[in-house]
DNA sequence: CATGATAATGAAATTCATTTTCATAATAGC
DNA sequence: GCTATTATGAAAATGAATTTCATTATCATG
Protein backbone atom coordinates (compact mmCIF):
# COMPACT_ATOMS: atom_id res chain seq x y z
CA UNK A 1 0.00 0.00 0.00
CA UNK A 2 2.82 2.71 0.94
CA UNK A 3 4.80 1.72 -1.98
CA UNK A 4 1.50 2.06 -4.46
CA UNK A 5 1.01 5.56 -2.66
CA UNK A 6 4.25 6.61 -3.60
CA UNK A 7 4.28 5.60 -7.04
CA UNK A 8 1.07 7.46 -7.50
CA UNK A 9 2.75 10.47 -5.63
CA UNK A 10 5.49 10.49 -7.58
CA UNK A 11 3.37 10.28 -11.18
CA UNK A 12 0.92 13.32 -9.76
CA UNK A 13 4.59 15.41 -9.28
CA UNK A 14 5.88 13.89 -12.89
CA UNK A 15 2.44 15.31 -14.29
CA UNK A 16 3.30 18.63 -12.76
CA UNK A 17 0.87 18.71 -10.20
CA UNK A 18 1.61 18.90 -6.46
CA UNK A 19 1.39 16.46 -3.28
CA UNK A 20 -1.36 17.14 -0.88
CA UNK A 21 -2.95 16.31 2.24
CA UNK A 22 -6.31 15.96 1.42
CA UNK A 23 -5.80 13.84 -1.63
CA UNK A 24 -3.54 11.66 0.02
CA UNK A 25 -6.31 10.93 2.27
CA UNK A 26 -8.71 9.96 -0.18
CA UNK A 27 -6.16 7.89 -2.27
CA UNK A 28 -5.74 5.59 0.89
CA UNK A 29 -9.27 5.77 2.00
CA UNK A 30 -10.12 4.71 -1.77
CA UNK A 31 -7.70 1.78 -1.63
CA UNK A 32 -8.86 0.63 1.29
CA UNK A 33 -12.82 1.02 0.69
CA UNK A 34 -14.97 -1.83 -0.40
CA UNK A 35 -14.90 -2.03 -4.04
CA UNK A 36 -17.37 -0.64 -6.06
CA UNK A 37 -17.70 2.50 -4.03
CA UNK A 38 -19.75 5.33 -4.66
CA UNK A 39 -18.03 9.03 -4.27
CA UNK A 40 -21.02 9.37 -1.60
CA UNK A 41 -19.43 6.43 -0.02
CA UNK A 42 -16.18 7.26 -0.09
CA UNK A 43 -16.56 10.80 1.07
CA UNK A 44 -18.74 9.92 4.22
CA UNK A 45 -16.02 6.77 5.19
CA UNK A 46 -12.93 9.66 4.63
CA UNK A 47 -15.06 12.19 6.97
CA UNK A 48 -14.79 9.85 9.58
CA UNK A 49 -10.63 10.67 10.28
CA UNK A 50 -11.43 13.44 8.45
CA UNK A 51 -14.34 15.92 7.89
CA UNK A 52 -13.10 18.57 6.28
CA UNK A 53 -12.73 17.25 2.86
CA UNK A 54 -15.26 17.86 0.87
CA UNK A 55 -17.18 15.96 -1.87
CA UNK A 56 -15.57 17.71 -4.60
CA UNK A 57 -12.07 16.99 -3.93
CA UNK A 58 -13.50 13.30 -3.81
CA UNK A 59 -14.65 13.82 -7.34
CA UNK A 60 -11.81 15.28 -8.57
CA UNK A 61 -9.08 12.85 -6.71
CA UNK A 62 -11.17 9.51 -8.52
CA UNK A 63 -11.18 11.34 -11.72
CA UNK A 64 -7.05 12.03 -11.23
CA UNK A 65 -6.86 8.58 -10.50
CA UNK A 66 -8.59 7.29 -13.55
CA UNK A 67 -6.41 9.28 -16.04
CA UNK A 68 -3.59 8.01 -14.23
CA UNK A 69 -4.98 4.56 -14.90
CA UNK A 70 -5.88 3.41 -11.02
CA UNK A 71 -9.32 3.45 -11.03
CA UNK A 72 -12.37 2.67 -13.10
CA UNK A 73 -15.56 4.59 -13.42
CA UNK A 74 -18.55 1.99 -13.55
CA UNK A 75 -22.02 2.37 -14.31
CA UNK A 76 -24.38 -0.47 -12.45
CA UNK A 77 -27.78 2.24 -13.59
CA UNK A 78 -28.38 3.38 -9.66
CA UNK A 79 -27.66 7.05 -10.91
CA UNK A 80 -24.19 7.40 -8.88
CA UNK A 81 -21.36 5.88 -10.45
CA UNK A 82 -19.39 3.52 -8.52
CA UNK A 83 -15.46 3.23 -8.72
CA UNK A 84 -12.93 0.09 -8.68
CA UNK A 85 -9.46 0.18 -8.73
CA UNK A 86 -7.92 -1.00 -11.65
CA UNK A 87 -5.01 -2.78 -9.96
CA UNK A 88 -6.23 -5.98 -10.78
CA UNK A 89 -6.45 -8.48 -13.91
CA UNK A 90 -9.88 -6.68 -16.83
CA UNK A 91 -13.12 -7.95 -15.39
CA UNK A 92 -16.72 -7.75 -15.57
CA UNK A 93 -19.97 -7.69 -13.37
CA UNK A 94 -22.81 -9.47 -12.25
CA UNK A 95 -24.97 -7.77 -10.35
CA UNK A 96 -27.67 -9.17 -8.03
CA UNK A 97 -31.13 -7.21 -8.86
CA UNK A 98 -31.96 -7.64 -5.06
CA UNK A 99 -29.45 -7.18 -2.61
CA UNK A 100 -26.97 -5.59 -4.59
CA UNK A 101 -24.06 -7.48 -4.61
CA UNK A 102 -21.30 -7.09 -7.31
CA UNK A 103 -19.20 -10.17 -8.33
CA UNK A 104 -16.53 -10.28 -10.65
CA UNK A 105 -15.54 -12.90 -13.45
CA UNK A 106 -13.19 -13.00 -16.31
CA UNK A 107 -13.81 -14.91 -19.45
CA UNK A 108 -11.22 -15.18 -21.81
CA UNK A 109 -13.61 -17.04 -24.24
CA UNK A 110 -15.98 -14.15 -23.75
CA UNK A 111 -13.70 -11.70 -24.52
CA UNK A 112 -11.98 -13.19 -27.33
CA UNK A 113 -15.44 -13.79 -28.96
CA UNK A 114 -15.85 -9.83 -28.64
CA UNK A 115 -12.65 -8.94 -29.93
CA UNK A 116 -13.65 -11.36 -33.17
CA UNK A 117 -17.17 -9.94 -33.38
CA UNK A 118 -15.75 -6.21 -33.44
CA UNK A 119 -12.93 -6.67 -35.96
CA UNK A 120 -15.40 -8.53 -38.12
CA UNK A 121 -17.82 -5.08 -38.26
CA UNK A 122 -14.55 -3.10 -38.99
CA UNK A 123 -13.86 -1.91 -36.01
CA UNK A 124 -10.70 -1.19 -33.38
CA UNK A 125 -11.98 -1.77 -30.23
CA UNK A 126 -10.76 0.26 -27.36
CA UNK A 127 -12.85 -0.90 -24.49
CA UNK A 128 -15.99 -2.74 -23.49
CA UNK A 129 -18.49 -3.29 -20.62
CA UNK A 130 -20.14 -6.06 -19.68
CA UNK A 131 -22.71 -6.63 -16.99
CA UNK A 132 -24.81 -9.33 -16.43
CA UNK A 133 -27.69 -8.16 -13.80
CA UNK A 134 -29.85 -11.53 -11.79
CA UNK A 135 -30.34 -12.69 -8.69
CA UNK A 136 -27.90 -14.38 -6.77
CA UNK A 137 -28.31 -17.58 -5.31
CA UNK A 138 -29.67 -16.29 -1.78
CA UNK A 139 -31.75 -13.94 -3.33
CA UNK A 140 -33.28 -16.19 -6.09
CA UNK A 141 -34.61 -18.99 -3.54
CA UNK A 142 -36.87 -16.10 -2.54
CA UNK A 143 -36.72 -16.47 0.94
CA UNK A 144 -33.87 -14.14 2.11
CA UNK A 145 -34.32 -11.01 0.04
CA UNK A 146 -31.48 -9.45 2.04
CA UNK A 147 -30.64 -6.16 0.98
CA UNK A 148 -26.64 -5.16 1.73
CA UNK A 149 -25.71 -1.57 0.03
CA UNK B 1 -47.33 0.49 -37.75
CA UNK B 2 -50.75 0.98 -37.77
CA UNK B 3 -51.66 -1.98 -36.43
CA UNK B 4 -48.64 -1.66 -33.94
CA UNK B 5 -49.89 1.48 -32.41
CA UNK B 6 -53.57 -0.02 -32.35
CA UNK B 7 -52.22 -2.63 -30.13
CA UNK B 8 -50.16 -0.53 -27.62
CA UNK B 9 -53.38 1.71 -27.90
CA UNK B 10 -55.34 -1.76 -26.30
CA UNK B 11 -52.64 -2.21 -24.39
CA UNK B 12 -53.06 1.05 -22.25
CA UNK B 13 -56.71 0.85 -22.35
CA UNK B 14 -56.31 -2.51 -20.79
CA UNK B 15 -54.35 -1.36 -18.12
CA UNK B 16 -55.87 0.97 -17.37
CA UNK B 17 -55.00 4.09 -19.38
CA UNK B 18 -56.51 6.47 -21.31
CA UNK B 19 -55.94 7.54 -25.02
CA UNK B 20 -54.17 11.01 -26.08
CA UNK B 21 -53.50 12.64 -28.80
CA UNK B 22 -49.93 13.89 -27.58
CA UNK B 23 -49.22 10.39 -26.31
CA UNK B 24 -50.02 8.90 -29.99
CA UNK B 25 -47.88 11.22 -31.92
CA UNK B 26 -45.02 10.48 -29.58
CA UNK B 27 -45.50 6.67 -30.30
CA UNK B 28 -45.56 7.11 -33.73
CA UNK B 29 -42.56 9.30 -33.93
CA UNK B 30 -40.83 7.16 -31.91
CA UNK B 31 -40.96 3.68 -34.19
CA UNK B 32 -40.20 6.20 -37.30
CA UNK B 33 -37.24 7.95 -35.42
CA UNK B 34 -33.49 6.96 -35.88
CA UNK B 35 -32.81 4.11 -33.57
CA UNK B 36 -30.80 5.51 -30.53
CA UNK B 37 -32.39 8.18 -29.79
CA UNK B 38 -32.38 10.73 -26.88
CA UNK B 39 -35.23 12.17 -25.37
CA UNK B 40 -33.93 15.70 -26.61
CA UNK B 41 -34.02 14.48 -30.34
CA UNK B 42 -36.86 12.60 -29.93
CA UNK B 43 -38.91 15.59 -28.61
CA UNK B 44 -37.59 17.91 -31.32
CA UNK B 45 -38.45 15.63 -34.14
CA UNK B 46 -41.98 15.42 -32.64
CA UNK B 47 -42.05 19.48 -31.90
CA UNK B 48 -42.10 19.52 -36.08
CA UNK B 49 -45.73 18.43 -36.39
CA UNK B 50 -46.26 19.00 -32.82
CA UNK B 51 -44.94 22.28 -31.32
CA UNK B 52 -47.29 22.04 -27.88
CA UNK B 53 -45.96 18.28 -26.97
CA UNK B 54 -43.96 18.51 -23.79
CA UNK B 55 -40.80 16.90 -23.06
CA UNK B 56 -42.29 15.50 -19.84
CA UNK B 57 -44.52 13.81 -22.04
CA UNK B 58 -42.29 12.37 -23.78
CA UNK B 59 -39.99 10.97 -20.90
CA UNK B 60 -43.33 9.68 -19.62
CA UNK B 61 -44.26 7.99 -22.94
CA UNK B 62 -41.21 6.18 -23.33
CA UNK B 63 -40.96 4.87 -19.72
CA UNK B 64 -44.35 3.73 -20.37
CA UNK B 65 -43.46 2.27 -23.45
CA UNK B 66 -40.55 0.59 -21.47
CA UNK B 67 -42.94 -0.79 -19.22
CA UNK B 68 -44.78 -2.72 -22.32
CA UNK B 69 -41.80 -4.09 -23.45
CA UNK B 70 -41.53 -1.99 -26.82
CA UNK B 71 -39.04 0.11 -25.64
CA UNK B 72 -35.08 -0.22 -24.41
CA UNK B 73 -33.25 2.06 -22.31
CA UNK B 74 -29.28 2.69 -23.11
CA UNK B 75 -26.94 4.19 -21.59
CA UNK B 76 -23.59 4.98 -23.97
CA UNK B 77 -22.26 6.88 -21.07
CA UNK B 78 -23.29 10.08 -22.61
CA UNK B 79 -24.86 12.06 -19.76
CA UNK B 80 -27.98 11.17 -21.76
CA UNK B 81 -30.10 7.84 -21.92
CA UNK B 82 -31.12 6.98 -25.55
CA UNK B 83 -34.11 4.80 -26.20
CA UNK B 84 -34.11 1.95 -28.97
CA UNK B 85 -37.44 0.05 -29.85
CA UNK B 86 -37.65 -3.41 -28.49
CA UNK B 87 -39.34 -5.17 -31.75
CA UNK B 88 -36.26 -6.77 -33.09
CA UNK B 89 -34.77 -9.76 -31.03
CA UNK B 90 -31.88 -9.07 -28.73
CA UNK B 91 -28.43 -7.41 -29.92
CA UNK B 92 -25.72 -5.78 -28.72
CA UNK B 93 -24.00 -2.62 -29.35
CA UNK B 94 -20.66 -1.57 -30.93
CA UNK B 95 -20.05 2.10 -30.16
CA UNK B 96 -17.69 4.12 -32.22
CA UNK B 97 -16.27 6.92 -29.78
CA UNK B 98 -14.71 9.16 -32.61
CA UNK B 99 -18.45 9.21 -34.78
CA UNK B 100 -20.86 8.23 -32.33
CA UNK B 101 -21.91 5.36 -34.82
CA UNK B 102 -23.79 2.36 -33.52
CA UNK B 103 -23.68 -1.13 -35.02
CA UNK B 104 -25.82 -3.56 -33.74
CA UNK B 105 -24.80 -7.30 -33.21
CA UNK B 106 -25.75 -10.66 -31.88
CA UNK B 107 -23.82 -13.29 -31.10
CA UNK B 108 -25.16 -16.58 -29.37
CA UNK B 109 -22.08 -17.95 -28.79
CA UNK B 110 -21.31 -14.90 -26.29
CA UNK B 111 -24.71 -14.58 -25.08
CA UNK B 112 -24.32 -18.83 -24.06
CA UNK B 113 -21.49 -18.36 -22.70
CA UNK B 114 -22.37 -15.38 -20.54
CA UNK B 115 -25.11 -17.65 -19.72
CA UNK B 116 -23.21 -20.34 -18.39
CA UNK B 117 -20.65 -18.02 -16.29
CA UNK B 118 -23.53 -16.28 -14.25
CA UNK B 119 -24.61 -19.97 -13.70
CA UNK B 120 -21.65 -20.92 -12.33
CA UNK B 121 -21.93 -18.39 -9.97
CA UNK B 122 -25.22 -19.30 -8.78
CA UNK B 123 -26.89 -16.24 -10.52
CA UNK B 124 -30.21 -16.44 -11.90
CA UNK B 125 -29.53 -14.15 -15.15
CA UNK B 126 -32.46 -11.64 -16.03
CA UNK B 127 -30.98 -9.17 -18.34
CA UNK B 128 -27.25 -8.32 -19.57
CA UNK B 129 -25.42 -5.22 -21.28
CA UNK B 130 -22.56 -4.91 -22.97
CA UNK B 131 -21.36 -2.39 -25.08
CA UNK B 132 -18.23 -2.37 -27.29
CA UNK B 133 -16.39 1.19 -27.66
CA UNK B 134 -13.39 1.25 -30.35
CA UNK B 135 -12.94 3.15 -33.60
CA UNK B 136 -15.07 2.48 -36.78
CA UNK B 137 -13.13 1.53 -39.95
CA UNK B 138 -13.47 4.97 -41.06
CA UNK B 139 -12.43 7.14 -38.07
CA UNK B 140 -9.68 4.05 -37.31
CA UNK B 141 -8.04 5.25 -40.45
CA UNK B 142 -7.43 8.52 -38.51
CA UNK B 143 -8.52 10.21 -41.57
CA UNK B 144 -12.03 11.68 -41.54
CA UNK B 145 -12.92 12.08 -38.44
CA UNK B 146 -16.18 12.75 -38.38
CA UNK B 147 -18.98 13.42 -35.92
CA UNK B 148 -22.12 11.78 -36.98
CA UNK B 149 -24.80 12.53 -34.59
C1' DC C 1 14.22 30.87 4.66
C1' DA C 2 11.65 34.20 1.79
C1' DT C 3 9.12 34.65 -2.30
C1' DG C 4 6.76 34.30 -6.31
C1' DA C 5 4.39 31.02 -9.33
C1' DT C 6 1.29 27.53 -9.65
C1' DA C 7 -1.67 23.86 -8.07
C1' DA C 8 -5.16 22.21 -4.78
C1' DT C 9 -8.98 23.06 -1.73
C1' DG C 10 -13.72 23.67 -0.17
C1' DA C 11 -17.97 26.21 -0.33
C1' DA C 12 -21.21 27.86 -3.11
C1' DA C 13 -23.13 28.29 -7.45
C1' DT C 14 -24.12 26.07 -11.81
C1' DT C 15 -25.39 22.63 -15.06
C1' DC C 16 -28.11 19.25 -16.95
C1' DA C 17 -31.02 15.17 -17.26
C1' DT C 18 -34.75 13.46 -15.09
C1' DT C 19 -38.76 13.44 -11.91
C1' DT C 20 -42.43 15.52 -9.23
C1' DT C 21 -46.06 18.63 -8.41
C1' DC C 22 -50.15 20.70 -9.49
C1' DA C 23 -53.75 22.98 -11.74
C1' DT C 24 -56.11 22.22 -16.04
C1' DA C 25 -57.77 19.54 -19.90
C1' DA C 26 -59.14 15.33 -22.12
C1' DT C 27 -61.16 10.76 -22.11
C1' DA C 28 -63.89 6.62 -20.88
C1' DG C 29 -67.85 4.57 -19.09
C1' DC C 30 -72.16 5.13 -17.54
C1' DG D 1 -74.10 15.03 -20.66
C1' DC D 2 -71.87 13.70 -15.97
C1' DT D 3 -68.49 12.06 -13.23
C1' DA D 4 -64.46 9.77 -12.14
C1' DT D 5 -60.09 9.14 -13.60
C1' DT D 6 -56.11 9.71 -16.40
C1' DA D 7 -53.03 12.65 -19.17
C1' DT D 8 -50.91 17.02 -20.03
C1' DG D 9 -47.67 20.80 -19.80
C1' DA D 10 -45.37 24.36 -17.19
C1' DA D 11 -42.83 25.16 -13.48
C1' DA D 12 -40.50 23.62 -9.58
C1' DA D 13 -37.72 20.11 -7.42
C1' DT D 14 -34.16 16.72 -7.34
C1' DG D 15 -29.71 14.94 -7.43
C1' DA D 16 -25.26 13.81 -9.36
C1' DA D 17 -21.49 15.96 -11.26
C1' DT D 18 -18.88 20.09 -12.62
C1' DT D 19 -17.35 24.86 -12.46
C1' DT D 20 -16.13 29.07 -10.25
C1' DC D 21 -13.58 31.62 -7.20
C1' DA D 22 -11.30 33.34 -3.31
C1' DT D 23 -8.11 31.23 -0.20
C1' DT D 24 -4.49 28.10 1.14
C1' DA D 25 -0.73 24.93 0.41
C1' DT D 26 3.22 23.37 -2.07
C1' DC D 27 7.05 23.72 -5.09
C1' DA D 28 11.23 25.57 -7.16
C1' DT D 29 14.24 29.34 -6.80
C1' DG D 30 17.27 32.66 -5.43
Amino acid sequence: MKRLLERIDREILAAGGKRSRSRAVVIEGFFRAREHVTIEELTRSVHESAPGIGAVTVYRTLKLLERLGYAKELDFGEGARRYESNLSPHHDHLVCRQCGTVIEFEDREIEDLQDLVTRRHGFRPTAHRLEIYGFCRKCASGNSPERSR
